[in-house]
DNA sequence: CGCGCGGCCTAGC
DNA sequence: AGCTAGGCCGCGC
């Protein structure tokens, strides 16, 4: 809990809905540039009870996450689409449009 | 205690 | 525009 994990999370919690973060941009908030990776880790040791939306972190093309994550990616397009989120034609999030700015807050 | 693997990223071809 | 090759850090075996 302590540490990286629990910092993810914080950040991960203040994801506005309509928005969407990068594992990246998340690592550069937390002052690790280098560790985008163990955020995912991260996601997926995420415990349920935090109501994480995990789903609104993608990576920096804006995919969805694989299918065993949310059991098939339709489902995380599926709930980024209820939250206002909308995807280009390859399939991918609009990033440009909905890519979180941290400096907005 | 050591090695390999990730919900990735960047740079190069 | 799409693929390959490293790199990085923490966790599991």
């Amino acid at each position: 809990m302590n540490g990286f994990f629990s910092r993810v999370y914080e950040i991960v919690a203040r994801i506005p809905e309509g928005k969407v973060a990068t594992y990246g941009q998340i690592a550069l908030l937390l002052g690790e540039p280098r560790s985008a990776r163990i955020v995912g880790w991260a996601m997926r040791a995420a415990p349920e009870h935090l109501n994480l939306p995990c789903h609104r972190v993608v990576n920096k093309l804006g995919e969805m996450s694989p299918d065993y994550v949310f059991g098939s990616s339709e489902i995380q397009k599926t709930m980024l689409i209820s939250e206002g989120i909308t995807f280009k034609a390859n399939g991918c999030i609009d990033m440009k449009k909905h890519l979180w700015n941290v400096l907005k807050l």
